[in-house]
DNA sequence: GTAGCATCGAAAATCATTCTCAACAGGAAT
DNA sequence: ATTCCTGTTGAGAATGATTTTCGATGCTAC
């Protein structure tokens, strides 16, 4: 909550200026460890920045994005989602409640052996794999 | 190019109408074999069938898709990609040309060991994964 | 303090896809 | 072959996410 925590210092490593609504947008994200989607982060932001606009959120989104800040997940159809991890993960969304779960790169199964020669054989590594399945919560008995 | 074909035998077998703008599409999703667009298989359909509207591809191969005859490739971002392969398989995109190949299920690696929590531990099957990556031809020498 | 450039907000634009609705055409029964 | 019913089509409007545009604002350096 320092005027000169990670996120402030984050934004200034970048060489990125360092204004209210970046802060506030960076912090949310960190916040909200869901995968968010640019609007999820604008209302969340905007409760405490009621002049915050949408395109602000999604043009933050986008730099940080580019400076490596923040990973764009792209999942099929629906908007984009973004993910404060940067670590190499792949991810998993359930294609019934569009939730998203990271899938850890070290999975058994996944790095080993698995080659694409449309690749040129290299094995998929952080953020190139996305796997599309109905997750526990949605087949559990009280699915609708 | 008989009047009873497969497209049309197919058509017949889903319990569709056979229509002149169905068989057309659906065979010419089966000829273009590279994962195409509503809007490539509008333009090539309309060669033959200048009436045709994209409004029909839209809706065609979405009535195709519900009754398994065609599948549907979600890649990040893009427009959808329709594939008249429905045998399981999964899918890589190259990120650079967009162009989509075909990764088979039998994958050493992708089928064995892999477990998701997300999903139950199931395995994922048939066109449920899509790979991230920058294709052969776009990591050459002569890449723009 | 002021110039200059980055950033912001609001509204318009874009792009893929879907919806609406009136006109039309398969195809089963006749 | 004709008719009727219902599914299908085409044109254009509508939608929804995202991007672009552009005038206003505000850091930062001088």
């Amino acid at each position: 909550m320092s005027s000169l925590d990670s996120t402030t210092a984050t934004l200034r490593r970048r060489g990125l200026r360092v204004t209210p609504q970046r802060v506030a947008i960076l912090r949310t994200l960190h916040g909200l460890a869901n995968h968010p989607s640019a609007e999820d982060v604008f209302r969340t932001v905007q409760r405490d920045f009621p002049s915050l606009s949408l395109t602000t959120v999604y043009r933050t989104l986008e730099t940080l994005a580019e400076h490596g800040e923040v990973e764009l997940v792209h999942v099929g159809g629906e908007r984009v989602r973004f993910d404060h991890r940067t670590d190499p993960h792949h991810h998993a969304v359930c294609t019934v409640c569009g939730r998203l779960a990271d899938v850890e790169e070290s999975q058994p199964g996944l790095a080993d052996g698995l080659s694409i020669p449309f690749f040129g054989n290299e094995r998929p590594r952080g953020n190139a794999v996305v796997f599309y399945g109905v997750c526990t919560g949605c087949r559990s008995p009280a699915t609708a």
